[in-house]
DNA sequence: TACTATGCTGAGACAGCCTCAGGTTAAGGG
DNA sequence: CCCTTAACCTGAGGCTGTCTCAGCATAGTA
């Protein structure tokens, strides 16, 4: 019985097989911010100076190879509500951590989609690190709520459904709202106790 | 100088083209009730008996074709808002419309993001529709918010980032969820004065 | 040097979008 | 009833993009 890990992208063992990897990977993160998560994977594979076929080897499906490319923002926000569950008063950690994980659900057009689906799908490649993600804000959330700061019905998926609605306005607004996203702040004043 | 009007879809005029028009219509509701707006447009044409060249020759766009597929809805919801303001108590009725429009933009997969789109688009199909829409929205808040019952710096805008947020997590929610969408609640909770 | 697992290539099958040259027909006037 | 013509319809074909796979190349190893 081989342990069936589904399409986990992980890093090829030859050199030459490491070098495309990573070339393919910065192609692809250049691509996604200019032309959203639709951008063209012949493109990618072009501007990775590589043929088609060894982009589909190491990353078999759009979803895997997205999720690749912004798995370090991923760690980056588990390891900043760590931070800040230690650093900050918990209602401010919970609402700062927010605004990051908004930030990066919108990092290109078309990443809340996927973010989403890899959150309830289990087997898709970064399914692992979506969980984590959820685990953090969901300790976050519990700590505003049993210092009473947050209403206690919240449960963490609503928390997540707040998050991605913030980050799919934010991706699809024309206007240049840069700055901190209002949606959010009014979303904070809705689940304040 | 010929008054541009871009690309509305207007029933035609000789009896056979406004036998397909209806009928690529219904074809059309049917599909993106079953796949979303991605649904394609060749069997679309298929489904209603029609080569791919008519469809174009009707809706020259997919937008145009998901707008005027979706746009009695739209009409419903104008005229919902106007019967509200007269029968309701200004929040109860600006809730409720939020719920209805919530439910309209969540018809099918891909909708809220094409009406985001024609709301700020001057020249799209639906664009029109799209700003009676807006102001029937703005005058049910203001109403609201003179009466002291929402928060006096909402504006009309970010009412509709909130509707919109708020149908794309209802759109893209995995689970069943039918009934009233949290999501709205809350979010009415962060707007109450 | 020889072997082999790992990796690379790119032609090609397929699907969907969209256009346009050429053929058809509804509708109105004589 | 026929003519005329604007409105309409058709579907082949060009194009872009996805994804696969048979055959070739090579890094790593002994």
């Amino acid at each position: 019985m081989t342990d069936a890990k589904p399409y986990i992208a992980q890093r090829p063992k030859r050199a030459d097989g490491r070098r495309n990897y990573d070339a393919i990977l910065a192609a692809a993160r250049k691509a996604f911010e200019a032309s959203g998560a639709e951008a063209s994977l012949e493109d990618i594979a072009g501007q990775a100076g590589v043929a088609i076929g060894t982009l589909y080897r190491h990353f078999p499906t759009r979803a895997s190879l997205v999720e690749a490319a912004t798995r370090d923002g991923l760690a980056d926000l588990v390891a900043r509500a760590e931070r800040l569950a230690e650093e900050s008063e918990p209602l401010e950690a919970l609402a700062e951590w927010m605004r990051q994980a908004v930030r990066h659900f919108s990092t290109f057009r078309g990443l809340v989609g996927i973010l989403t689906q890899s959150m309830y799908d289990e087997g898709t490649s970064s399914h692992t690190m979506c969980s984590a993600m959820h685990s953090s804000g969901a300790d976050l959330l519990l700590a505003a709520q049993t210092a009473g700061r947050i209403r206690p019905d919240l449960t963490a998926d609503e928390l997540f459904d707040l998050l991605s609605g913030a980050a799919w306005v934010r991706e699809n607004s024309t206007a240049d709202r840069d700055g901190s996203p209002r949606f959010l702040e009014l979303i904070l004043e809705g689940i304040k106790e």
